[in-house]
Order: C-alpha cells, then sequence, then structure tokens
DNA sequence: TTGTAGGCGTTATCAT
DNA sequence: ATGATAACGCCTACAA
C-alpha cells in the first residue's frame, strides 16, 4: 500500500520547497526552465495526482454538483440524471448521486455530508417524508449558506429557489382529449389517492378535458389505487375494480393511467378479456419508461421528457454558479409534455 | 449569503481557544461542565456543522463508499445500488454514484476525483471501453494506494480485487433445460455479438444443455443482434431475423433472449403472428427488469438478483475496510441466478 | 482546566 | 529564480 505522493515529498525527494514544486507543476514562468522540466518529469515518474480534496478545502469549489433522488430504481429519475450528466460534462463539471430512499433524515444527512465544500450546488426532488413533515430547513440553511438547489419534479412552495416543473395538468387534459377526438365517450382514470399531488393535478386535466367537451364527469369511472398496497397486490385490485366496472359499463371506451404501471395492468386486465386494444378500448399511460413502448399493442403515452427536465435543471444551476444569473433572481421553468402515439389509440 | 459557521469563530466569540471549541463540542471531559455547556448552546444556536471536507482531509476517512456503474437508465444497476444502499446504512456508511457512460476517460476522472481521501472505497462495475482498451492502471492504482474495490457483474481478470459475479452459463442453462423438459425441441436464441463475454457465457449454458440432452446445435437458430444497431432499429432486425427463420423452420417451438429487450421484441414478433405463447412457441428473458413481468402473457426470466449483488459486494467491501477480512485475502463470490415462472413457459 | 502547535495537501502572496 | 509563510477547518498530543 503505497500512498499518493504528495508536494511535500516531491519537494524533499528533488531538494527544492513545497512552493517551487506547486508551480513548476503548474508550469509557472517564476521557475526556470530546468527546475520546471525536472519537477515535471519527477511528478510524472511518481504519477503524481494533486489531492482533491485538499484543493477544495482550499478553494471552497470543486465544480461538483450533487443530484438526490427520492428513489434510484425508477425510470423516470434516471432519465433526468441522464440529462443532467449530459449538460454538465458539457460544462466541465462533475456529477455525483445520492438516494434519499424518500426518507427526511437521509435526504438531511446527504446534504450535511455534501454541503460541506465538497460539492458546489444541488440538483434535487424532494423526499416524501419531507412533504408529509413540511420540515425544510436543511433546504433553507443551504441556499443561505450560498450553495445553490433547483428542485425539480417535487417542488415545494415554501422554497424560494429554481425550479424546473411538469405540466402534469396539461399532460392529462391532452391525453384525455386525445382519447375523445378519436371518438371515446366513457374514460376510465386510474390514479392514486387524492393526497398524492400529481395524481391530482392529472386528474384535473382529465377534468377539464371531459367538460370542455361536455361530456359529464362520472366518478364511479376514476379508480383509485390504495397506497398501501404492496407491488404484487396491485394488479389483483385493478383487475377487480376493472372488473366491477366492465359489468356496470359496458360501454367503456377509454383508459388513462397515471403510471405505467396502473396503465398497462390495465391493459392487461382488457388483453385477458379478450377486449381489443384499440378498437374496443383506447389507453393512453402516463410514463417516461420502457413498459408502454414494448407492450403490445405499444402504448401510447404522455412522456414527461426527464432528460429534458435534468438538462434544464443543470443548466438553471450552472448558471448560477458561474454568475450568469443573479444569485437571487429565481426562475421557475414548465417543461411541456408530449403525446407519443403508438397503437393503443386510434 | 451567511456562511457557515467555523471553530475558529466561535472560539473568537466566546474568548477561548478552538481547540477549547472543539473539545467542548465533543464533549470531553477536560473541559469544564460550565465552558462546555455555554460553547454547545453557542454552537447549537449558530448551527454549527463540522466542515466534512476538512474532516476528510485530516481523517483521510469518510465513512463513504463510492460506487460507479457504466449506465444510469438501467433496471439492473439501479437494483445493485439498492442492495449496496441497504447494506451500506445499516452499517453506517452513506454511499455515492457517479457514472462512468461506459467510458474510459469518465471513469478514470470519476475515480481521481473521489478516491482522495473523499471515500474509502469503489464498488464497481468496469466501463465498455475500458474492456475493449484493456487498460487497468487506475484500478490497481488506486488499489495500491489502499483504497479496496469490489468489482460486480463485468469483471477482469487482470485485477486482483474481490468480486461480485452471476453464473450466466448455469442461468443460461437451466433456462434452456426448463424449455428441454417442457418439450421444447428446437430452441432459439438471441444474443449479442461474439465479443460480448456476458453473451458468450449464456451462449456456451445454452449449448450446454443441448448437448446435455442429445439435441443438436444448430448455429443458424442463434440470432446475433449487432452492436452497432440503434434502439429503434432492434426491432426490426429481430422480426427479419425471426421471420427467415420461422419460414425454413416452423417448428421452432421454443425461445431464450440474452436481455429483456431482446426476448420481449422477439415476444412481439410471434404474438403479432398470432402464434400462441406458450402454446406453441415458449419464451424465456435473461432479465432483472419490469419488462417480462407486466408483459402479457407474463414471461418467465431469468433472475439475476441484482439487489443481493450489490448486498453481497457491500458487505465485501465494508468487511475490509473494517479490517474484519485481510487486505490481500480476496473472494470472488458467485451469485446463483433463478428460474422465475411466469407464463410463457409450459 | 485550558491553550499551543503541528499537520492533513494545496496555493497565493510576499520575501529573499 | 526560489523559498517561507499563511490560510482553508479540523483534531490531538503535549504544554502550561
Amino acid at each position: 500500500m503505497r500512498k499518493n505522493v504528495t508536494l511535500k515529498q516531491i519537494a524533499k525527494e528533488l531538494n527544492v520547497s513545497v512552493s517551487t514544486v506547486s508551480k513548476a507543476l503548474r508550469d509557472n514562468e517564476e521557475i526556470g526552465l530546468e527546475t520546471r522540466e525536472k519537477i515535471q518529469a519527477f511528478a510524472k515518474m511518481y504519477n503524481y495526482k494533486p489531492n482533491s480534496i485538499a484543493l477544495s478545502l482550499r478553494n471552497k469549489s470543486s465544480q461538483t454538483i450533487a443530484i438526490i433522488i427520492p428513489q434510484i430504481v425508477n425510470h423516470f429519475f434516471t432519465k433526468v440524471i441522464q440529462g443532467i450528466e449530459s449538460v454538465a460534462n458539457e460544462r466541465n463539471y462533475n456529477v455525483i448521486i445520492a438516494v434519499s430512499n424518500d426518507s427526511f433524515s437521509k435526504e438531511v444527512i446527504n446534504m450535511q455530508t455534501l454541503v460541506n465544500g465538497s460539492i458546489d450546488g444541488f440538483i434535487l426532488s424532494v423526499a416524501k417524508e419531507t412533504l408529509k413533515l413540511k420540515d425544510y430547513h436543511h433546504f433553507t440553511e443551504t441556499i443561505s449558506q450560498g450553495v445553490p438547489i433547483v428542485l425539480f419534479d417535487r417542488q415545494v412552495d415554501e422554497i424560494n429557489c429554481d425550479k424546473v416543473i411538469i405540466d402534469d395538468e396539461k399532460g392529462a387534459q391532452k391525453a384525455t382529449e386525445k382519447l375523445i377526438e378519436t371518438g371515446c365517450k366513457k374514460i376510465v382514470f386510474v390514479t392514486t389517492e387524492d393526497f398524492v399531488s400529481v395524481g391530482n393535478l392529472r386528474k384535473k386535466g382529465y377534468r377539464n378535458a371531459l367538460e370542455k367537451n361536455n361530456l359529464s364527469v362520472d366518478e364511479t369511472l376514476i379508480i383509485k389505487v390504495k397506497d398501501v398496497l404492496k407491488s404484487d397486490e396491485i394488479e389483483s385490485f385493478i383487475f377487480n375494480e376493472l372488473e366491477k366496472l366492465t359489468q356496470y359499463h359496458p360501454d367503456i371506451d377509454g383508459l388513462i393511467g397515471v403510471n405505467e404501471f396502473y396503465t398497462i395492468t390495465a391493459a392487461n386486465f382488457f388483453k385477458k378479456k379478450e377486449i381489443k386494444i384499440p378498437d374496443e378500448v383506447s389507453i393512453i399511460a402516463f410514463s417516461d419508461g420502457v413498459l408502454p413502448k414494448y407492450s403490445y399493442p405499444s402504448l401510447t403515452a404522455v412522456s414527461q421528457h426527464g432528460d429534458k427536465i435534468g438538462e434544464t435543471a443543470a443548466r438553471l444551476l450552472i448558471d448560477k454558479l458561474e454568475g450568469i444569473t443573479q444569485e437571487d433572481y429565481h426562475q421557475t421553468i414548465v417543461i411541456e409534455t408530449d403525446l407519443i402515439e403508438r397503437d393503443s389509440t386510434k
């Protein structure tokens, strides 16, 4: 176990001072060419690498941005990371990722261990528990210490910072309108329970579209999947609900799900019942994921453009870090959703 | 922008020395109770947080482990991360993640920026480009600096360290045997080009099973998906190949794909042709992902247990960091695959 | 009981 | 052209 060689060691070995070595390695003209070359050769031989920790301690900056996401096994979040990475690399920033696992305390700990000089700024999506506790002191503290934050997706009004959000309402509205345009009259909406804000916004969009087109909003057509359900219980729950629903309403001709799992499960129900997609029911998923794309028939989907969200967030953050935008000027950018038409709609 | 308060500032404010403050905050008995309490109260008021950078510079340790993965939008890798997180949290280690994007230089840079004291060890899967270049100096250097590495999935014989790998050959063999047991005689194998080691190992397992059961290995039944193909070209490639294949061999009755995308695409081909799964063709996917699970019919799959791989890797690393295992004792742990039977096999 | 000094690795400033 | 020193924030052995 040979430790990394330091300036000091090189200095000693070559009988010069530490500052001479430092200057020589940065090719400072002050140092005589001969000495410079000698030192550089020696450094290369011993594979000298500046210690990044010491550098950040000194410079209070590290050209590194940290992402904190609630979950790592999640296609949307990983897409966002990909977007951040691409912009960050372009602009010469490193990226490190930490996971809060939707826990308040892990979010706090992650921020604290990262905040002291080792990173220059944060891009993050708020943990569920934090949302529930409404305790945002770690965010405000970080910001007041001069470390900028960009929030994405799960946003919080009380925090004053740059934000990148999705237009959930409009996305759902577009989806619903698409179904209506292609002749659907009785559209099921599969969503989460009311307290989840994203689900609510999407439901609102669904309602808007129905009302705008003079279709009545039938509450019984809205399936709310219980939050407590474990992933292997969701299928039978949705199957049951759809079973009941199709008995009452044999004329159901459309369905929208607020995430890819609910939607594909619903689609599977119809496949099992040998109800033809899209001839008898049209289906649209809210999703950035692979499920709708590889489903058969493939599912029309509302894409949230995770990568674009990431790119935008990275741009906002780096612009702030480099003083391109003012410290106290905060913007909220809305990334529009797109309807990706596939084979589950007419 | 109020900066974080430091020991020095507290000391000045309270007219004591820095070391008194430091000791007081660590509740050192040396300091008089009164002084201690005064300092602690003051520190709390000003929300003192030790600077983690300074700490790691001093301690050369940070209770943090770094994961470097080739891709972030990848269900398997995120599953591994989840496994690592769970063990690391249990044993009081922080985890940070970096992405090499399958690039050699990004892998090197990531390691260099992280290695200097800011992290205690690495868990990583080697970038494709590194594998191609066969340049492993950054690994050996890191190890020789006393920073342990655990390799997972994409392993390299030349590097001397702990490893966690998947038994790809056996997994493929089990899958093939399952098909044979249920009556399949003509089994298509959809794989990558030969230079990808994982694909090769799986092909070997496929062959083993056929030979063991006295079935001839027909090279024309092996579809090699070209590496250069972009994701939206893969579908038509596989469809074409299968079209040709089913013409020549109308009696094809089984298929195995080396990843979930190839497999589900093949499955979609049969669905389109209205060839019944599993009545006419049985299908098995190599996959840890969501696609086989939510497909209709759901696909039998060889699970690689990403979470377990992560847990094992984390355990190996932390045991080494804490001196529970010897520095120069390296083990390679093989995580067995499991066949998860679903509806695409009989 | 409290304080001083040195060191972790680096660089900028100010001598020599 | 080179070197000494201080500073970033923290901790600890040792001195007072």
